[in-house]
Formats: C-alpha cells, structure tokens, sequence
DNA sequence: CTGTTAGCGCATTCAA
DNA sequence: TTGAATGCGCTAACAG
C-alpha cells in the first residue's frame, strides 16, 4: 500500500503538501496540486484512517445505537442515517441496546472506546440523568425519540402525546364511547407518553379511563394477540366498540385474534394502530394509524451532527408531529 | 485521557510491558501483571483503537454490505451479525448498496478504506469475477445469499432453487395444475433460482411454463399489486387457481388486491409466498410460506470469520435449507 | 505557497 | 520476564 510518503516521493514536494492536498485545504498552489493528483492516481494511493484519525483525533465515524435491529422500526431510520452520513464520507458503527439499560451502557462505552466522532442514540433503560451527564462528555450525542428538557436541542423527537390523543380522537369523533387500549411496555417513554394521550382525548369528553380495558402489551405481534386475548374475556363484564393499540405490530396480532373468533373488522370492532409501517396499508383491513415519519428522524439526526459538529450548512428541525392516516380498520357505530 | 505512557509510569514498567497485558500476552509476571492492570483501573485506562490498528494493522472491525436496510428482510440479518461480533469485541461498519453495481463497488471500496479486517457481502449486481478478484485481495469476504463455485467455501446461502421448487410442488399436491407466479427482479440471483425452482416443479407433472401467468415483480408490495393486477386481467384468457410469489412482501401486496375486488382467499385463490418473515402468520389469511433462515445466515457469517479470521473454535456450516411452512393462504382445489 | 519537524498512542522487534 | 528503541501513516504547528 503506498503511502503519503511515496506520493511525496513521486511528485517531489514534502509530506506536508500532500496532506494539504487530501484535506482539500486551499493554501496550495495549483501546478503542484496537479503534480501530488497525478501522482496519487498512479500509485493507486488511499489514505490509512487510522493514521489519520489518530494523528487528527477525528474519525469520520459516528456511532448509532438502538434498541433493536429486526422489526419494521428501525430500518428506515438506519438507512436514512446511512445515507446522509455516507454522503459526506463519514461512516457508522451500529450497535444495539435490547432495551436494556446496563446493555445501553454497554453500547455507549464500546462505540465511545470506538473513537466514534459522535453517537446517535435511541435509547429507552437509561436514566435521564445518565444522558445528561454524557452530554457533558467531549463526545457529540443526539438522541432520537426522547426528549429531555435539559437537553432539548439535542432531542430529536416525536409528539408522541399529541399522536396518542389524534388516535383516540378519531375513535371518539366516529361515535365510540368505549374504547379499549393495548399499550406499549410501561417502562418505554413513547409508550407512556401515547397513553397519556389517549386518556386526555377521553378526559375532553368526560369519559372515565378504565384500567380493566388496558393491557400493557410488548410492542410486538405477540403483544397484541395477549392483549386482544385478555380484553376479549373482559368484554362480558366491559364491552367496548374500539381498540386503540400503540403500534401497528400489535393490531396486527390483535386483529389476527378477532378473525380466528370469527369477529367482522371493522364491523364488530374498530381499531387504530400507531407508527404507520410499510405493511399497514396492504392488510386487510388496511390499518388506520397514526403516521411516524421515523425515517425523517433518521435523517434528522444525521442532518444535526452535520451541522453542529461537522460544520456542515443544513437546516434542522428537532420535533416532529404525528399524523392520523385514515384507512379501513375503523369505522363509525 | 489516560495512554499506555501514563500507566507505565504509575506502574512503574516500561511500555512494552503495559502492551503486553492489554494484549492478554502470557510472559508477564503475575506481580507485574497486577501492577499494571492496578494502574489501568486508577488512571480509567482504555486503549486507543486508532494506535492499535495503526501498529498493529488489525481493526477488530467488519464492514457488512447489504442491499437496503428497510424491508424486513435485513433487520434480522444484521442483528445476528452485530450480536455474534460484538460478543468478540469486533465492531461493524454498515453500508448499503440498492442493488446496483456501482453503488455496490463504491461500497466495498468505502469499507475498504476504513480498515475493515473483513466484508460480509449481500450484493447482487456485482458481477462473480469481480468478487472471485476481491477474494483474492488482502481483505477476507464472505457472501450471504450468493453461491460461486470458485469461492464456493466463502458463500452462506440458501437452496433457493429447491424453495421454489417447494412452494410449487405444495400447490401441485393440492390439485392446483395452472399455477401463476409472481417472481422477484429478473437481475437477483436468488429470483432466478426460485423461479428455476418453480419451473422444474411444474416440468416434474409436464405442466408447461406459461409465460403470460408469469410477472417479474420488485420483491416489494407493490410488485405484488402489479403483478395481481396484470394476472387478473390475463385471466380471461388463461385462468390460475393459485399464485406462487417470490417473497411475502409481494404475497401481500396481492391478496390486498384480491380482497379488494371480493374474492375470497383462499377459497378463490391459493397463494404461497417465499422468506417467512414475521408478519406471515399475522395477516390474514395467515401465509403459506417457505422459511428463509435469514438470521442463522447472518449468524453464520459472523462465525465463518469467527473461525477463519479469528481463530476462534466454532462450527460453521455454508449450506441452508428451505422448509415450507403451511398456514391458510392455500387449500386444495 | 511550501518544507521541516515533532508527535498522535501503541505494538513489536531486539537485547538484556 | 522485562525494557529500550523504532516505526505504523498521517496532521499540524512553525519556519521560511
């Protein structure tokens, strides 16, 4: 492999404007920045990373963690990112949590001892002040799908109160009065979040939230078919019309049960789902939803370290809101 | 930030000497050995991955090349992959291709320049010579879900040929004699092969291949929804009791045409879909399928250069096995 | 605008 | 078993 050495060697001028050359810097005059190209171009010569980062302490590489890498959520956040990234020649490292919160740290240490420039981080165990205090470490972070006052600009988020509240709205504008809810882990802020949603759209109408007709799901199919399962035997003592679940895999599961029971969706039971996944629209029924645009955040996150730490001239926005993408799964009493 | 010079002196060894522990390295003394990893815990030492890979030209990373990063399909996959490497210590570098060679050749060049120790190769425009040359290079590859005799002992794959030779077969012992088929892209090697498949089944019963009630799809939803809406309308002229599909994702994008026009599935139509991912036995009807143990594959590589990269003692097997999974998509004429 | 020089933090000979 | 010396390939003052 040739080294800067060689290149310098070839076109006759020293080290240094060679590397003057690689890093584009200006103060280079034009013939021997032609001599140091062509040169470079016949010795096939590519820079070794590891020499540059080590003498640079920049390692063009950021660190991405999230929960988990399966499931429809987090592919089109990591591609996103990829492809902003990539575009500017910085590479990421990914690793993944598991939900877990010493995993999460874990996570954190490996990627920091990675020398990554800066870490992306979806994260849900880890404590606030955990973050806060990593904030404060030399190494950028940026958090998506959390937010945390202290840290706000760094947080790249979704209303995900505001999404809770639109699903349950768009149930109650189409006359139901008994609404069901399968909620996500009560340790996941987005889950906690959608909930409170949904209780103050019923709040607004002075409906009562009822526990009985809430079951803390997984987030997964599986979460759903407990969830319908449990809310089916509860349906004698409290019927209801509708369901709101907090994600789309778990109305899929949910709605998987109802059929088995022989149930008519949407005619026997309505239901919302939330994340708006590719596959919402081709099952039957198509899903209503709320619509996450996860993959703008995605892009987001990789946008804001372009900015604040590459220095790169883009525009960023922190908080997005969610949509309601009416479909076929709900309809009115 | 602590270095290797630091701890020497607090340990009061030389260098080489702090090297050799961090290096698990046997000739230290135990007296020393404590001495120094004493020093480490005091000053919160962590080395510099940067300096190690520049003396030692070792990264301790793998770059993983796959075609997209949405789609269910390599969310799995990865998530094996960065499980079994991290469990080493190894770190992975992701990038994407799109299914096109000069993205895919850009790719490999990128993590070539960032010190990868090795590639794991989903990649499928790239043409075989240019992987048998790759292999050739200093750089160790391995491929997933590609099979070259050359290199046959670098390749994790999946017997796509006789997958679709199942899914077809399984139709044909339910009755069903006139078989559509909505196949993958024509350029991807694994399309190809199940369509081969698909074809030998069908010569098995001297049924002849039909290319009007054949549609090369896109491998997503809406290559499903195309694919049905051209099929139904051939149908007039050459009617199909079932329809094989490349993969599930576009199984779903046409029952949801189906359903939309009335019919009834399975009752009117029979449907087998190829991949199993997680979402086949939640729609419904819940889809006959062949399993695609993507994950193990993904596993696998990472053990393959585990073992040959590594030096680390596991087993690794190249060869995958397609397995039919019957739900409710098909019943018999 | 260009060259000289001194590290970046570590692994690895070679001696002792 | 340990230490001293050298260099991995590059960046970044500094000097000219």
């Amino acid at each position: 492999m040739a080294t800067i050495y060689d290149v310098s060697q070839l076109a006759g001028v020293s080290l240094a404007t060679v590397s003057r050359v690689i890093n584009k810097n200006t103060n280079v005059g034009e013939k021997t920045r032609q001599k140091v190209l062509v040169a470079m171009e016949k010795l096939g010569y590519r820079p070794n990373t590891f020499a540059q980062s080590l003498a640079s302490s920049c390692s063009n590489s950021v660190g991405v963690l999230v929960s988990q890498l399966d499931g429809p959520y987090y592919g089109p956040m990591m591609a996103e990112i990829e492809a902003a990234l990539r575009a500017e020649n910085k590479h990421v490292i990914i690793a993944v949590g598991h939900s877990d919160a010493n995993q999460e740290k874990d996570s954190v240490e490996f990627l920091l001892d990675r020398g990554c420039d800066a870490l992306i981080l979806d994260v849900e165990a880890v404590s606030d002040e955990y973050l806060i205090d990593l904030s404060k470490g030399p190494t950028t972070i940026v958090l998506i799908n959390r937010y945390i006052e202290q840290i706000s600009e760094r947080c790249i988020y979704l209303e995900n109160e505001l999404g809770g509240y639109m699903a349950t709205k768009h149930l109650l504008s189409l006359g139901h009065r008994h609404i069901a809810y399968i909620s996500g882990p009560a340790k996941k802020h987005d889950a906690i979040e959608r909930l409170v949603g949904h209780k103050r759209a019923l709040s607004e109408l002075n409906i009562e939230f009822d526990p009985k007709l809430c079951f803390e799901g997984d987030y997964r199919e599986e979460g759903g078919v407990d969830g319908m399962t449990y809310l089916l035997t509860q349906r004698q003592h409290k019927p209801f019309t509708a369901v709101v679940c907090a994600n789309d895999q778990m109305v899929s599961g949910a709605i998987s049960v109802c059929l088995e029971r022989g149930m008519r969706i949407p005619q026997d039971l309505s239901f919302v789902g939330y994340d708006n996944i590719p596959f919402a629209r081709y099952v039957s029924p198509k899903l209503t939803t709320v619509n996450n645009p996860i993959h703008e955040m995605g892009k987001m996150a990789a946008l804001w370290l372009l900015k604040n730490l590459y220095n790169k001239n883009v525009e960023v926005n922190n908080v997005f809101m969610p949509e309601l993408i009416e479909r076929e799964s709900s309809i009115s009493t």
